[in-house]
DNA sequence: CGGGATCCGGATGGATACTG
DNA sequence: CAGTATCCATCCGGATCCCG
C-alpha cells in the first residue's frame, strides 16, 4: 500500500532532516527577512542561548543551507547568508505560513485584514 | 527590519509547533499513502517504540491533525484518519518532497527517471 | 491488535560567565 | 560583536514487559 521505494529514501524525510530542529526554520525565516548577524538572530528569541545558536548555525552551514561570510579586513565582522539551497526553501516557508492563515478560520490569531497583509508580506519576502 | 508583528505570532512558527516533532510528518505522510492503524505506522520505522507512537498520535489528535475512530461493535478495531486540518498539510508535504528532488542536482539520491515517477506519485497522493 | 507502565541513558536546551 | 566553556535539568527515545 505504502510505496516502499519512497519510504526507503523518502524525499520528505530528506528535507525534514535539514529543518526538523527547533530553531532552524525560524533562523531561515529571519534571514529571508534580512537578518544576518549572530545577535540579530537572538532578538525576539529570549531562550535561545549562545551555545544552541552557535551549534545550529554550524549545522546549517554544514548542510549547505547558509554560508558564513567573514570580512577579510575585519575578521570580527561576520555575516550569515542563505545559500541557493537555503533560498530554495522559500516555497516551503510560504506554505507553512499559508497553512496557519488558512486554518485560522475563526480569526483567532489574525483578523481578516491582518491575513491579507501578512500574506502579502510573506509573498514579497519569499517569492520575489 | 524584521517585521515585528509577524515574529510575535509568526504563522510559520504556529505551523511548526504542530509538525516539528520527530515522527509527525512521517505519520502524516503514511496516512496520505493509506496507512491508518497503529501497527501499520510502525512498519519501516524500526526504532519507533509503542510509547513514542502512542504519545505522538495523542498529541496529533489533540492538535486536531488526526482523529481516532473506534469501531462501535469492536472497540479493539481502531483507525486513525486525517482531519480536514491534517489534509490541508498536503501542500507543505508536496513542497518538502519537491525540495529534495530539486536539490538533488547530481542525481545522487534519485535518477532522473525516478524523480519524474516520484513527483507523479506525490502529486497523485497529495494534490488530488 | 492497540496500546499502558516502567526504566534507563544520551541528547538537548538553557543559564551563566568569560574571551578576543 | 561573535562566539567558547561549563554546568545542570529535562526531555525524549527506545527497550522491555504487560494487559484487555
Amino acid at each position: 500500500m505504502v510505496e516502499k521505494f519512497i519510504i526507503k529514501q523518502c524525499p520528505i524525510e530528506l528535507t525534514m532532516k535539514l529543518i526538523n530542529k527547533k530553531w532552524v526554520i525560524q533562523l531561515i525565516r529571519d534571514m529571508f527577512f534580512g537578518a544576518s548577524r549572530f545577535n540579530e538572530f537572538k532578538e525576539n528569541k529570549p531562550n535561545l542561548s549562545n551555545k544552541v545558536l552557535s551549534n545550529c548555525l554550524k549545522e546549517m552551514e554544514h548542510n549547505n543551507l547558509i554560508k558564513k561570510i567573514v570580512d577579510e579586513e575585519d575578521s570580527t565582522n561576520i555575516e550569515y547568508k542563505l545559500t541557493e539551497k537555503g533560498l530554495a526553501l522559500n516555497k516551503i516557508l510560504y506554505e507553512l505560513a499559508m497553512f496557519s492563515l488558512n486554518m485560522d478560520v475563526d480569526n483567532e490569531y489574525y483578523s481578516k485584514e491582518d491575513k491579507i497583509q501578512i500574506e502579502k508580506i510573506f509573498r514579497n519576502q519569499l517569492m520575489k
